[in-house]
DNA sequence: GAACGCCTCGGTCTTAAGACCGAGAGAAGG
DNA sequence: CCTTCTCTCGGTCTTAAGACCGAGGCGTTC
């Protein structure tokens, strides 16, 4: 819904042109390559949506790039989680947009991508440097390990120590033993805390 | 920007004419006194964002609800809370539908929502009934009372019992008797549990 | 005035949480 | 072979968390 009203609206603005379209991240793959094999003009701009089916916005991105790196790539999407924003970036997107903005607004980050200029509005910028902040303290102490993450995940479903034993089939000891790394990892306090930046990183979905 | 997109993309649907729009709840309002006031054609349906600067959908609906009972209120949004679905609804709008759906499903849940039919995918279906679930539930032993809510904020940002008690100038026994009652009434175990329960409900944000 | 709900605070008690100590097994890499 | 990392587990200890008991002040309502 929002690709085809985005669609008829920059086909109407000036200066622009939608020359091909895809409805998840496989198929902006597809659809590149019939245009390089064609021998067609390439696209100069690529909006990019975070949450797509089969292959999401990230990915897609780091996939695109590393076959044509001339392309730039701005991630329009409506979620705002700082570890959504950080990979977005990181996958070589040139701006973050989020979906709440202007026409107006959304004309000129456009504009400013095809020159490789990255224009974010606060919200995002604000994300991107605490995403930074996280994972800058993070590299201090090591990333976190798979059975770490495992631990935390079920952390941020509300589980005790002696619960999470019983599902990964290990002794609270080292459940204890990895909350404790954890805490430490992540510079926190307690495991409310860990259950909170979980959620805040966007680790839990549901 | 997804207005104009939305709006480009709808004149061209037959059957649809876009006949108004605003940028926030109070615009809403003032359009529709207008169209009243010149006598003009009162439309079907509003298409209503969930957030909007100045004032919210869900208020904007049930101001115009109250003003207007004949209008068919859509709520068209990017987030899936519990809390806002439900609020939406039980704000009057006949149907609560995410920004990523397809345009075909769109104009499917605008037409039936013209003759008054919710058409609901099963997001949003799903955190529509865990909503009713958890209202019955809340509405079972008594709805929190203004300072349980101030606690349970506090829990949320990661706070312990001593540093709440110092937040709001009371006793960490205050405190504990607050959170005491709160995890009766949340019918949930610990201060991680309520932390997550009040991210999952929307009540924190950033 | 009586009843009720909300906020406040106290004591006691049990238990989970977390810190700090050490340590063995196994895999990966120099 | 040795080191390093990860996962595993044990003991001890301190402290925060939470349950359960009671209770006084305060405002509203009947």
């Amino acid at each position: 819904m929002v690709r085809m009203g985005l669609k008829t609206y920059l086909m109407l603005e000036p200066g622009f042109d939608v020359i091909a379209e895809a409805s998840n991240g496989l198929e902006v793959i597809e659809r590149l390559r019939e245009i390089a094999a064609e021998g067609s003009e390439m696209p100069d701009l690529i909006l990019m949506d975070l949450m797509m089916p089969e292959m999401n916005g990230t990915e897609a991105t780091r996939l695109v790039l590393s076959e044509f790196p001339a392309v730039r790539v701005v991630m329009l999407t409506s979620f705002l989680e700082d570890r959504l924003v950080m990979e977005a970036i990181e996958a070589g997107a040139v701006s973050y947009v989020l979906k709440t903005v202007t026409a107006e607004e959304l004309i000129y980050a456009l504009k400013g991508a095809f020159r490789g200029m990255p224009v974010m509005t606060g919200d995002v910028s604000q994300a991107l440097t605490r995403g930074i902040r996280q994972r800058t303290v993070q590299s201090d102490s090591s990333p976190l390990t798979e059975r770490e993450k495992e631990v935390l995940l079920l952390i941020a479903e509300g589980m005790g120590n002696k619960e999470i034993g019983e599902e990964l089939h290990i002794s609270i000891k080292t459940v204890k033993t990895h909350v404790s790394n954890l805490l430490m990892k992540c510079e926190l306090e307690d495991r409310t805390q860990l259950a909170i930046f979980a959620h805040r990183q966007g680790m839990v979905r549901l």
